[in-house]
DNA sequence: GTCTATAGTCCGATAGAC
DNA sequence: GTCTATCGGACTATAGAC
């Protein structure tokens, strides 16, 4: 079953304090305003000003809840990666069966990134590469995601081939489905086609036929 | 026989003005001071000042020889696609076997995108999206190569098969490819591996393997 | 906790000397 | 054609009233 929720929900219903009553409604409104500026214009281009004005709130308001502008990136990732979490643990680790096992993985990844896309787009692509913090952070999360939940597990049983470049096989997995994201405003532009429910009902079952039939018979 | 000059040389070799005779050397030197920046910290994160000083120049130079900071992208969007036209022009529109035609369009698309990577790392992320002149400007250029240079040409022969998602198999083809190079950076600090030449002796028709395995078993 | 006002810095662009 | 000096504005962050 899809969950169908916008990322604005998705923080409205995480962003809580330790004790889980809800906090000021004032950190979700720059939350979910900042997702949405950095995610259309990038973090650079997007000001303060502009956060606290879309969300009706004043500027030191995003100071006084975030410390910084930096500080929003930060609990961004935080969010994103705590609900990349908690989606990808689901059944697909159970199945015995290689293929459909890795089939599963792979809806699974498309599913999890539908609901948090726009988070994940900005934590790709828009961390400043000076920032060694979000950096190093954000590479061994994604190392966590892709190797403990997604491949390594899914790919048992190659082990004993011969030449297999898992250099190239895992970064052309992750590549056609990260870029169906990070590129997903481009893709009408170029292809007049729509992505919409009905596209969604076909595409992880069609990415993950095209890759299998062609892992699989690569690596006979 | 791949082309081993840098961005740098390109660009030297390119810049010239209509008569043929080269421009003075420091339009050279801001250009390819702005495309390491760019490409490094994304366009708005990068100042021209910043630009000016690496290229050891003055700021005005800028504005004179660019017009402003946007005039630069423009010029680097020019200079990347009419290499990317040289260097996709080449033979494998000729070909008639249909699985040899893709896999040497997959392959001249990968040492073309190679040769000019930081440009089109900076053209695919990084122009504001509220520049709608080169954001169209963008869209149509990647039309033209995608589907004149490499796709529809290339496809011919799957025409009257059914179901097939031209929609899907395109982008996944160009994602697997795309960001290959736009997530360049991160493969390192994900898979601890190297992309070196050693690698690119094996990629491209790797690539083209599980591509075409996988879409010819789809397709049939 | 939330606001207004502003400090202090950096931005892109340009005027004007040579 | 290239430079230095500088304008006017936008930026992030913070001080201080309530």
């Amino acid at each position: 079953m899809i969950d169908t929720r916008k990322n604005s929900d998705i923080i409205k219903s995480n962003v809580r304090s330790k004790g889980g009553e809800n906090i000021t409604n004032i950190k979700e409104k720059i939350l979910n305003s900042a997702i949405n500026l950095f995610y259309k214009k990038g973090f650079e281009a997007t000001g303060v000003r502009e956060i606290a004005k879309k969300a009706k709130v004043s500027t030191s308001m995003i100071n006084y809840h975030f410390g910084s502008k930096n500080g929003i990136l930060e609990e961004i990732m935080e969010i994103f990666f705590s609900q990349m979490n908690e989606y990808l643990d689901k059944e697909h680790v159970k199945e015995k069966d290689l293929e459909i096992r890795l089939r599963l993985a792979i809806k699974s990844l498309i599913n999890a990134l539908r609901k948090n896309e726009k988070m994940f787009k900005i934590i790709m692509l828009h961390i400043p590469e000076e920032n060694t913090k979000l950096v190093n952070l954000r590479a061994k999360k994604l190392k966590e995601i892709i190797f403990k939940k997604i491949w390594i597990d899914d790919f048992k049983g190659f082990e004993n081939s011969e030449g297999i470049r898992y250099d190239i096989i895992g970064p052309a997995l992750s590549g056609i489905i990260f870029s169906h994201f990070l590129l997903k405003d481009l893709i009408p532009q170029i292809t007049n086609s729509n992505i919409d429910n009905e596209f969604y009902e076909v595409y992880p079952d069609y990415i993950a036929d095209i890759y299998l039939y062609g892992v699989l018979k690569k690596l006979k």
